[in-house]
DNA sequence: TTGCGAATTGATAGCGCTAACACATAGAAT
DNA sequence: ATTCTATGTGTTAGCGCTATCAATTCGCAA
């Protein structure tokens, strides 16, 4: 650091400032600093920054068993942005009924934020106590409408309504839709994103062909069970994650119809389930270790400006989702 | 820590030298300080000793997708055992033909030692790279001979035989096995595993009902279409991991066996997928986030070790399996 | 007994950074 | 013109620990 100050001919404590993003450093000072930083390379040494604050920064993770799909992407983001921005990670699983309890030890622990993937993004009874906590905190992938705090997410209503329109550019137009679990909000918001596109292309959306799920393999399996057995059956169905969609391929072997020959099925996620199984899905894939390294920045940001009395104002940061097509799926 | 050294009465660069395991400081003085840190419940602070040490210890995690079921485990357990022993962990993924600029890449950007998990601690190529680097590492889940490194592993022989004597005991006699990846240690050692156990029990094992895969789902299909076709079919087999356990789940299915009614399957690992499909899996459960932490433990103090010029005899830590019965088995 | 090396402990000086305050300078208000 | 405030920058003093060397103690041979 005393390099770049030298090299601007300021005093490290200006550089400091810089690098902290401190309020009070003229424009032109801050850029001719900056092109330093970058011209000798230099990058602050996080031990040294953690030891001056006299703190570190502890960040809670928790997670439960029913988003396994996604943690470990989550985890590969986690583990990257926090080693490079200096902070810890305190991992704590909890089950679906010691939300509360689990989320007390946190702070009791003296973590300074919380990151919510699903499905707690999505719990009621979380949310309350970390709000009643006053504890800062983001949450990963909810559906949440606008305004309850820091999210991270996708487009869920875009992402379903673009594999949607996939589906019909096959030339499908009987297609099966199991909906996800009903105490999350993106499994709404992916179905209404269905239903949008079937309209967009003229078509109602038809009751008996749309099933509920809770985001299981073991739902999928009933569900495409009740689809495949109708006497007239969809010729594709469009399950609101990987995990059903691989029971539904499961369900169609059975019936001894291929996959995709006899039936489209595609997923959403794209977690490791998708390329494991046979054939491989057609599936939405969520950027999930960027959006985990966007959620660590953001509540960092937010716990710093916390510190300071201040705080981000309610926001949803959205990243871009992808269609991946692969052999689950094919023209009608 | 000058609230440890002013209980016991002595300086503060006794405390750390307690800490930091130093040969010299005698015995009784050694007791007294770590009586008084329990007592005090001190424990340090890992940015201030990786500022004094003026390093951070970072460690290179070289992960491969085909290892993607262990990921996220092992993940947990890096996570864990490294913010909690304060050093960083640099993730890096690689593919099957460029292990050597990987690791050429890690050690450019200066990791101390290396963590590989499987498959990746199966590679010749890999070790080879290693090791003329003169870096030090630690390979988990691997079923290298005696003697190459250090390594933490369950022992897979003993596990393989053990789910061979459960399935033995629930009656099973014609017992079909899948064997794993042929560049896998661990592949061996499970085969060895049933044969034995089979042996042991006075039952010669049939080669028409071992079939070789490579842990891929697609392969355990491949595997399990064979064994399920011939006339008369075993009734009970055991992949070699879960995923090929799942794709024989698979065929099964396609060619109307209920499991376990009519056919018993169990698999190797207990990764998410075990639970994830129905029937859940009969299956040996790896503690891989324990690995993990073992590993990173051993690693680090390897690291330090060559610091001072000795070195950390070659070592394999066994950590225990279990067996985990759920659904996919029954009596015959 | 004296002396000497080895074993053990203490004192000192940072590691690289930032909080807190001190100090300039410029413009606004009086 | 004078005082005041806001803004920008520098100075000082650690954060909690360890490397290094100095100081002390101990055991034991001469």
């Amino acid at each position: 650091m005393h390099e770049v100050a030298k090299h601007v001919g300021v005093s490290p404590m200006t550089v400091s400032r810089v690098l902290n993003g401190d309020a009070n450093v003229k424009v032109d000072m801050r850029q001719r600093v900056q092109a330093a930083i970058k011209e000798l390379g230099y990058s602050p040494n996080q031990a040294a920054r953690n030891l001056a604050r006299a703190s570190t920064v502890h960040i809670g993770l928790l997670y439960s068993n029913p988003s396994a799909a996604y943690l470990n992407e989550l985890l590969v983001g986690v583990l990257e942005q926090s080693s490079q921005a200096g902070c810890q990670i305190v991992l704590e699983k909890c089950g679906t009924r010691n939300e509360r309890s689990v989320i007390e030890k946190l702070l009791r622990d003296g973590v300074d934020g919380i990151l919510l993937p699903p499905p707690l993004s999505d719990s009621r009874v979380a949310l309350e106590a970390l709000r009643s906590a006053r504890i800062p905190f983001i949450s990963v992938a909810t559906g949440r409408p606008d305004g309850e705090g820091l999210s991270v997410r996708i487009n869920d209503f875009e992402a379903a309504s673009e594999m949607t329109r996939l589906l019909l550019s096959l030339g499908h137009r009987n297609i099966g839709f199991i909906i996800g679990a009903a105490n999350q909000t993106a499994s709404a918001q992916r179905h209404a994103g269905f239903v949008a596109a079937l309209k967009e292309a003229g078509i109602e959306a038809c009751p008996d062909w749309i099933r509920q799920g809770t985001f299981s393999y073991r739902s999928g399996l009933l569900a495409a069970e009740e689809l495949l057995t109708a006497a007239e059956h969809p010729s594709a169905i469009f399950a609101s994650n990987d995990d059903m969609a691989a029971a539904a391929i499961a369900v169609a072997h059975r019936r001894q119809l291929e996959v995709p020959k006899d039936l489209t099925i595609v997923g959403f996620d794209d977690t490791p389930l998708a390329t494991t199984i046979w054939p491989a899905l057609t599936t939405v894939r969520q950027p999930v270790a960027a959006m985990a390294r966007k959620a660590i920045e953001l509540l960092l940001e937010e716990i710093r400006l916390r510190g300071s009395g201040r705080t981000l104002e309610p926001l949803q940061h959205f990243l871009n989702f992808s269609l991946v097509v692969r052999e689950s799926s094919a023209k009608l």
